[in-house]
DNA sequence: ACAACTTCACTGAATATTCAGTCAGTGGGC
DNA sequence: GCCCACTGACTGAATATTCAGTGAAGTTGT
């Protein structure tokens, strides 16, 4: 019988959401507690869920953790991506890959999971992968609008690597400060400081990244 | 009787010493296993003493592990100032701080500790106090090396906080990726992206601080 | 179309383990 | 003789994982 592929949920599709579910829920745990804190038994509180369904859906707590951030990497991945390659001139794109970076609020969901992800990568090689490759990830976007803007005539430097090497490294230190509250730096600082590294490096005239973005 | 302020060893330094050691061995296991996955037993055992006396000494094994991080904290505070405070020009200075920076192994012992309790930072408190006492240090040794420089003519910018900010924003996230293995980023290249950056925020002419250090 | 059968997502309680913290006791040195 | 650093067995709580059982959804045979 046909029947099954038709249904609007079939059993598959079914499961499917429900892991994505958990996998949400383990998120938001993560957020609050961190890592290294969070039970099974949270993450099935807040799906309302036994705890067993968690087992039977992922074999361990570590397939959990390390399936929620594989997805989240995916996910970021992704919408680095969309940044880098949308439309626009180089100027622009620079200012828009960057602007990404700089955490929403004091507790940006995004750095939060990432800074406790990178104290995990360094005993787990699996989540050090993971991280490296979202890391990776937002290099090459930057490699990439950079070397079209030299390309275009926009920017001018002879080492585009480097220089995406560098400001994705400023950036994650600023992001860093910005997500641990560090005093003396608020998210506008963090964009004005990126924004000074990208002039100085891409010989650009100081505020033409600044005007970019009106 | 005078005899116990003579002695060698008095009962108090004694104390002192079993304190000291006893942080030594919990940092030891902190490099091995991760502040989270930390036992009170390990640190006993690495100590060959019983568990009980962990507990004679620290409270809690929260206490253990902070004391821990703020004597490595107040240590490498003492180095950042040495090497600031030192002598030579501005140039060699600053080159000095910067190579103070860099990890010197693939798992440097100081790299591993902070990046694990900048996770920690996250949900607590005192330890995010903790690491941003050692940030700030760093900081405003870099800042106080530059500031020297321009006052000495050595430097050239109108903004020495910000370019001490951003290099040392920068240096935690070339630091991170070395220790965390980053494909592509040795100790050398992690040098020399900070000899680039200073050079462009200070003015110099590129291989300046390169000679620097000869 | 219906009954019998199978599958499987899910429950909730049991199990097993791991550890932080406690405490009664010990012994060496002042 | 008294401190007091230290031992090590013990307790109790926390918590990952297992598992027997349940019922609804799906399948098969007639």
């Amino acid at each position: 019988m046909v029947r099954a592929s038709e249904a609007r949920t079939s059993r598959q599709e079914q499961v499917e959401q429900r892991r994505a579910e958990l996998l949400e829920a383990a998120k938001q745990v993560v957020l609050e507690r961190g890592l290294s804190h969070t039970r099974v038994a949270d993450v099935a509180a807040a799906t309302r869920v036994s705890g067993g369904l968690i087992h039977y859906h992922f074999a361990t707590k570590d397939v959990l953790l390390t399936e929620m951030l594989r997805t989240e990497a995916e996910r970021d991945i992704a919408k680095a991506r969309r940044l880098a390659t949308g439309t626009g001139n180089p100027l622009a794109r620079l200012d828009r890959v960057m602007r990404e970076f700089v955490p929403s609020s004091r507790n940006d969901q995004t750095w939060v999971l990432w800074i406790d992800a990178w104290g995990a990568g360094l005993r787990d090689e699996t989540l050090r992968t993971i991280s490296e490759e979202l890391d990776a990830a937002w290099n090459e976007m930057l490699f990439i609008v950079i070397s079209d803007g030299v390309a275009s005539g926009d920017f001018t430097t002879t080492d585009p690597r480097g220089v995406a090497d560098r400001i994705s490294a400023l950036l994650d230190g600023l992001g860093l400060r910005v997500t641990l509250q560090r005093p003396g730096i608020s998210r506008k600082q963090m964009q004005e400081h990126a924004r000074v590294i990208a002039e100085l490096e891409l010989g650009l005239a100081p505020g033409s990244l600044a005007d970019a973005a009106t």
